[in-house]
RNA sequence: GCCCCCGUCGUCUAGCGGCCUAGGACGCCGGCCUCUCACGCCGGUAGCGUGGGUUCGAAUCCCAUCGGGGGUACCA
């Protein structure tokens, strides 16, 4: 428990790195991690990772640890920042440490970290980890020509063995040093959790740049040590991150030399999210925009279920599930290795699903804020109008699939009468001049209706439209439907005009007569 | 160039040597239901990248090959 302690450079930083008492071993329980660089707006493929971390934690009875990785100043904002915790809330995606919630392994934004990193490099530098390097990158590609080789083989690892008089040469010449790790001369593999056994050749990764000539930690840095020092025991990432891994491993075996890091987590990497095509799906794509499917009325149960099928499956016959089965049932080691495209028809018709599943008064709670931001009710709407959502509601809930599909089935219930007007579409194709006799029969077959129920409207215009005029349903309710709905495709006929009241309904009637 | 990853219906996947004349879902196409559109139900369409092995038997194992993607930064 306390063997590492001996390590620490002295009693100011066993008091600030409280979190460094270390033992031999892993913690048994998992300490999976989510660490976002906050730039742009929260994509898709970010989210899915974040899930299934957070499955992952939850599933194993772990911890999901949140850090924001905003080390480089020119490129994170706090913008996406807030962007990034109001995703992860709006979704239900918690975590146990991390802004907000502390943790006993703070502070949670690398901004807030640079006196770890700095401790660390330089106790890092002093063992002989990291090296001073002096070269430009020109200066070493320009090596790597002189021998032949192409000079995209990177660094050379020339300054590794410099000796004290070649660096104040170089420092007498203004050149501030960059640190490079020492990358050991074994192959680097391991087992990841979703792809299996990988390894990389001694060699063929050249000594990477932890701290900049400025001082500036860098990821290479920064991700690694934080990792080691929050103890995370499972590293759960795209596959973009892949490559980088064999340095960082060779970084965590420095790091527990030097009494930092205490073991080397386990590693798996997820696949990419695509779009359209075989490309990546990118950060610039308004599809990758996880906000897009909030506004177009996905529902966090459906957006999650879609999300976590891309790449995983619950079983070979089923793959509508809950938050709650999904964390029951994921196993990190069953995620897919092939990057998936993101299909919103399949996204939707999963998210319908859900939305159908939802309660008569969920679905009026969360369909309400769509409704007025399409202008369809007001801010604030009136008795009569929540009265009038509550009873259509269920008609028009299991007609969406995304919430904002609502809108347009619903704006006739609502709208002013002096501004509703049917569609000019719809009225073309089922408000024309032989539309009249139909029209005409509806109207007086409703003037005579004694109550304003469904069912007595449907029975009126049938006994008129079907029976009176011998009409195929179809052509004789078209009309009659776009004439008071204003569309073609509405919720319910009948129950619809008995919302919207028998005045209402036979003046749209009566207007929607030729030459009205 | 070098390194690494990936390759089952259009798409997401199940599959771990015989249960596969390859299963499910979305999509698409028919049909039923029906006042429209949906929902629901029924049926259909379509796939193991290619070539060699190994084996009584391969989508599953091996090799090669082709294709796609990523990395190769003093970004993360």
């Amino acid at each position: 428990m306390n063997n590492s302690q001996h390590a620490l450079a002295g009693g100011r930083s066993q008091q600030r790195y409280a979190g460094w008492a270390m033992t031999e071993n892993k913690p048994a329980a998992v300490r999976a991690r989510f660490c976002p660089s906050p730039t742009g707006t929260p994509h898709v493929g970010l989210i899915r990772t974040a899930l299934f971390n957070w499955a992952f934690a939850r599933h194993n009875g772990g911890k999901l640890v949140f850090r924001i990785e905003d080390t480089d100043a020119s490129r994170d904002s706090e913008e996406s920042y807030s962007a990034l915790l109001d995703a992860l809330q709006w979704l239900g995606i918690d975590w146990d440490e991390g802004p907000g919630v502390g943790g006993e392994y703070g502070p949670y934004r690398q901004s807030e970290r640079a006196d770890i990193y700095r401790d660390v490099a330089a106790k890092l530098l002093e063992a002989g980890e990291l090296y001073e390097a002096f070269s430009t990158g020109e200066e070493a590609a320009q090596r790597r020509r002189d021998a032949g080789q192409d000079p995209q083989l990177g660094y050379d690892n020339h300054d590794r063995d410099l000796t004290e008089e070649q660096r104040q040469a170089f420092r007498a010449e203004g050149r501030e040093p960059v640190l490079r790790l020492r990358m050991p001369d074994e192959d680097l593999s391991w087992n990841d959790l979703v792809r299996g056994e990988i390894e990389f050749k001694a060699g063929t990764i050249p000594d990477p740049v932890l701290v900049r000539a400025n001082g500036a930690p860098l990821y290479t840095l920064t991700n690694p040590v934080d990792d080691a020092l929050m103890r995370i025991t499972h590293v759960l990432r795209g596959e973009d991150l892949l490559p980088s891994t064999p340095r960082q491993i060779a970084l965590y075996q420095a790091l527990q030399r030097v009494g930092v890091a205490e073991f080397v987590p386990d590693f798996g990497h997820m696949p990419y999210v695509m779009g359209e095509g075989n490309k990546k799906l990118s950060k610039r794509d308004p599809q990758s925009n996880l906000f897009n499917y909030r506004d177009r009325g996905f529902i966090p149960e459906g957006l999650l279920n879609y999300l976590a099928l891309l790449g995983w499956s619950i079983a070979d016959d089923r793959d509508i599930f809950t938050v709650d089965e999904l964390i029951e049932a994921f196993e990190i080691t069953k995620v897919s290795a092939n990057p998936a495209r993101f299909d919103l028809k399949k996204a939707e018709s999963i998210n319908g699903n859900h939305v159908r599943a939802l309660s008569h008064d969920d679905f009026v709670a969360r369909v309400t804020p769509y409704l007025v931001d399409a202008g369809v009710l007001p801010e604030q709407p009136s008795g009569d109008q929540q009265a009038k959502l509550a009873a259509i509601a269920p008609l028009v809930q299991e007609r969406v699939a995304v919430l904002s599909e609502a809108c347009d089935l619903l704006r006739f219930l609502f709208v002013d009468e002096a501004e509703f007007a049917p569609e000019e579409a719809a009225a073309t194709k089922a408000l024309g001049p032989d539309s009249e006799p139909a029209l005409r029969a509806a109207i007086e077959a409703l003037e005579g209706l004694s109550s304003w129920a469904a069912a007595d409207i449907e029975q009126a215009l049938k006994d008129a439209l079907v029976e009176g005029l011998g009409l195929k349903p179809r052509k004789a309710f078209t009309p009659v439907r776009v004439a008071v709905t204003g569309r073609t495709v509405s919720p319910p006929l009948y129950e619809s005009m008995e919302l919207l009241g028998r005045d209402v309904s036979l003046g749209r009637l009566r207007r929607a007569l030729p030459g009205n």
